[in-house]
RNA sequence: GGCGGCGUAGCCAAGUGGCUAAGGCGACGGUCUGCAAAACCGUUAUUCCCCGGUUCGAAUCCGGGCGCCGCCUCCA
């Protein structure tokens, strides 16, 4: 199946070919070390998580390498404000970074490269930029000659008379054109900083994804991703560089995640509107995080608001219950071997053609938000068999139901959701349920048995008020044929 | 101001020239139930922001409006 993929670069979705047969080089840009992850952070990873997987899936040999920037202004900063070093400080947000990823079921990169690890590399390429005439060295700064490269501006679109009009020096500043880029800053005193041929001082933040990418994948690789608020003036500056430096392509195909909003607005740091990925896990399933991030395509604005996570817990609910009921009807032993009704037989056919259906959706440009229609529509299969076997049990629908269930779980890895056992997931809820309602286990099942006593007798009003006072409490009654069972408020 | 994107049901969201406009959440009716819940069945957009145009045919392409958002400064 052909893969096509929109390239921000050509402003088209093109078929995917990688550079070599069955193998592919990705880089993302990770986080700067100096703060917690909020959900702008949580959709990239989870867009570039699902990515990854998918590529592998499709047989692709995939090294996937996403960096940590560990040193620039913003880390320095904060580090001198709360009194720390910067190693600390970036070390401590890596681990937070590790924290949230791993709640997130987010994998790690085959290569994670940290800036400060890579001095060497960077260095090197900024001797050679300087050595081509692309870079200068000014005053123990070293710059990016813009005009130098004609091709600037081509990722983004603009031309340098439009960035022009906004470019301006700042203080400090050793520029020859205001259009110029800091490769490398000499260091103020107390700063940390690396020897150089240029003195003392740090690489700039565009100089150290081109280095590392490069280094690791090639001087031309096959995909490199990140937010969209990337694409200018850090993607760019990284095209300039590379291609400068090597008079190669640096990148065939260029993916940038749209952003979190929130009410409408970019959520971000600079806005202070943000939300940790760590305060929504405290709130909501991880997997219905995911969902929720997976529900639009990559490239779109999303919307975040506690509604819409809300719904993304009720259709991943929906899609645990059915496997949960799945899974007891298989548990429950029938002798009958009763053949299957017709419907009974098309909605398993259809649900194994499921894999293949995502596998297509996914194909083009990653349409994550139609594959999981594929998933739900699965859900919907998967329940009317289990409704078909509730009135007319029969041994034959174990089969059918492991192999269903099966089908659906493998097709939900992709998504890295529905990875728990459901009845874990059940419990899990009923449990916490159980908790908030503050009462025992041992009261609920007396609770129980006292309305089922009234139900027996007819007496519908004390019954009801028990089932009544439950639900309040956040507990539901259900009487089936096999007895009352209780649960959380799904 | 320049560049880019978006506007599909009550809400979220696929679909980008032709089969009944996916799916989720919600709502309503039915089956089941003592009544419920869950599940299933059915209903919930004769129409895709508005106005023109191209076409045998448009939500989908083109032109013009209106509205919203992003980038142009650090940001996933």
């Amino acid at each position: 199946m052909t893969l096509k993929i929109y390239n921000t670069l050509t402003r088209r979705k093109e078929t995917f070919i990688s550079l070599e047969e069955g193998r592919l080089g990705i880089y993302v840009c990770g986080i700067t070390a100096y703060d917690r992850c909020h959900i702008g952070h949580a959709r990239s990873a989870v867009v570039f998580d699902v990515i990854v997987r998918f590529l592998r899936k499709s047989g692709f040999d995939v090294t996937f390498v996403r960096n940590f920037t560990d040193i620039d202004d913003k880390i320095i900063n904060r580090a001198r404000e709360e009194g720390i070093s910067t190693e600390e400080l970036a070390e401590r947000e890596i681990a937070h970074f590790y924290e949230d990823m791993d709640a997130l079921g987010v994998k790690r990169a085959d290569i994670e490269p940290r800036a400060t690890q890579h001095m060497t590399e960077i260095i090197a390429l900024i001797e050679r930029l300087i050595g081509k005439g692309y870079a200068y060295e000014s005053g123990g700064d070293v710059y990016f000659s813009v005009r130098k490269f004609p091709d600037y501006g081509k990722l983004s679109g603009r031309d340098l008379e439009q960035l022009m009009a906004g470019a301006r020096i700042m203080p400090g500043e050793k520029k020859v054109d205001p259009l110029d880029f800091t490769l490398w800053k000499g260091a103020k005193p107390g700063e940390p900083s690396w020897k150089s041929p240029w003195g003392k001082g740090r690489p700039g933040w565009h100089i150290e994804c081109s280095a590392m990418s490069m280094k690791y994948l090639g001087e031309t690789f096959d995909i490199h991703g990140g937010g969209l608020d990337l694409a200018f003036p850090h993607h760019e500056n990284e095209i300039a560089q590379s291609e400068a430096a090597t008079g190669k392509q640096f990148v065939r195909y260029w993916v940038h995640n749209g952003f979190v909003t929130i009410k409408g607005e970019k959520m971000s740091k600079s806005l202070g509107n943000f939300i940790t990925i760590k305060d929504i896990l405290s709130h909501y399933h991880p997997e219905a995080l995911r969902l929720f991030l997976l529900s639009k395509h990559y490239r779109s604005p999303l919307d975040y608001s506690a509604e819409s996570l809300r719904e993304a817990t009720s259709a991943l609910d929906r899609c645990y219950k059915a496997l949960f009921e799945a899974e007891e009807i298989i548990s429950t032993p029938v002798k009958k071997q009763r053949p299957l009704p017709d419907h009974v037989k098309e909605s398993e056919a259809f649900i194994k053609g499921l894999g293949e259906r995502i596998q297509e959706a996914m194909s083009d440009d990653f349409n994550t938000a139609k594959a999981l229609g594929h998933l739900f529509d699965a859900v919907r299969s998967l329940n009317r068999i289990i409704e078909a076997s509730r009135k007319r049990p029969s041994a034959l629908y174990r089969e059918v139901l492991e192999g269903t269930m099966k089908e659906m779980v493998g097709a939900s890895k992709l998504f890295g959701i529905v990875s728990q056992r459901p009845a874990d997931y059940i419990e899990k809820r009923n449990l916490a349920a159980l908790e908030a309602s503050g009462l025992s286990l041992l009261t609920l099942k007396s609770l129980i048995e006292e309305r089922n006593q009234a139900r027996k007798e007819k007496d519908w009003t004390k019954a009801d008020e028990i089932r009544d006072s439950l639900a309040q409490k956040g507990i539901v009654l259900k009487d089936t044929p096999s007895g009352t069972k209780w649960s959380a408020d799904f």
